[in-house]
DNA sequence: TGTACATCAGTGAACGCGCGTTCACTGATGTAC
DNA sequence: TGTACATCAGTGAACGCGCGTTCACTGATGTAC
């Protein structure tokens, strides 16, 4: 039989509302900062339920990363376009969008490596698997930016700034935060684009 | 009266003792990873006598921070020194300091901020504010090694770019994760010391 | 040097609480005729 | 279209467990004479 997209039923729409939520949780507490029931709660269902949905809280977060780190390519894709129209390399759009002022404060929504990284290596082998494509999609995502030439080590060194930089950011927060993302774009752009104002 | 050097008291050498057990603890297992009973343990003592230590966990956590970034400060200045005498420059030294191979494995006596980025903005006020001494020391180390003229934003760049690398390369592990510290390195030392070889 | 006592550092049971997970049940939804 | 029943999604109480914190107590250390 020919698969036909129909309605999805009312538990696939609650499971897709329980890993949204879960996906913004974990980026905002952490890993460990957010239980189950809490979770459930957001959506608006009791912690009851939650073992009709996933195998185990684990298989919930493998999810919510999954969900995450989707949104996240999606949002940073989206972020690019809009700005390519005002002018300006791929790159510089990249690195605009990922490390706008904005980003300091909305860990919710903002890109799951960043929120999660320190953490990763802590959690068990599923998590960290996912962990481990999350970090590879993202690095793709740069390297699709950068002038065809480029080596992949090039894009992995830019996310490396790029995450390390909006971590540092929210850590001092404030003017300092704001500075240092001020000045890596800056100096990533000056370094990429040369002949790119800024 | 002047104070005179005195031997340390039973106290004082147990205190030393659970700071020190605790600063390795929250690099391994994070912020939240490991209980109060756990850390007594460790420090061969039993739960019950940790609040006459500290006033709180979070009191210890303070603490403990304060420690690994003493010790991560002394370490990478002795590791400096050393690879000094073989030659290149101040800033290669710290690179290769930093970025070696080995620190992919070793969280426990690692840097306490690449151990933590991501966690550090979940934490309530005082353990927050010894996370930005964290992150100002380790800026104002990576600047004593840039040349005089350098700027306080090339030095934020650089840590934010080494631990970015080091957290990505954990979560990679691996084969991928030593190519991560390799091309970061490579990158660093090119850019900063165009004339060493390395 | 030896005894008597005060102080100190550490012990371990207990507290209230929240966690992940299980399960018997209920009420709503969908199907058969 | 209406009724009878099966299936399904979600409920809420309960489980064992570990957490941070408190506290009455004990045994070791240090001091006075």
């Amino acid at each position: 039989m020919m698969s036909m997209p129909t309605a999805p039923t009312r538990k696939e729409l609650s499971h897709a509302r329980i890993v949204d939520v879960a996906s913004r949780a974990i980026r905002r507490a952490g890993y460990r900062g957010v239980g189950v029931a809490d979770i459930m709660k957001e959506a608006g269902l009791t912690h009851g339920g939650f073992y009709a949905h996933f195998a185990s809280r684990d298989a919930m977060l493998v999810e919510a990363m999954e969900h995450a780190g989707q949104r996240n390519l999606a949002a940073l894709a989206q972020g690019i376009e809009r700005r390519l129209r005002k002018g300006g390399t791929r790159f510089s759009a990249l690195v605009k969008t990922y490390l706008h002022d904005d980003h300091i404060e909305r860990t919710e929504d903002g890109c799951v490596v960043a929120a999660l990284a320190s953490e990763m290596t802590r959690e068990e082998d599923a998590v960290r698997d996912e962990a481990r494509r999350r970090v590879a999609a993202m690095v793709e995502l740069v390297q699709s930016t950068l002038s065809e030439h480029a080596q992949m080590s090039e894009a992995q060194l830019v996310t490396a700034t790029m995450v390390g930089a909006l971590q540092l950011a929210r850590t001092l927060g404030g003017k300092a935060g704001r500075d240092v993302l001020a000045q890596t774009r800056q100096a990533l752009i000056e370094r990429h684009d040369p002949t790119t104002p800024h």
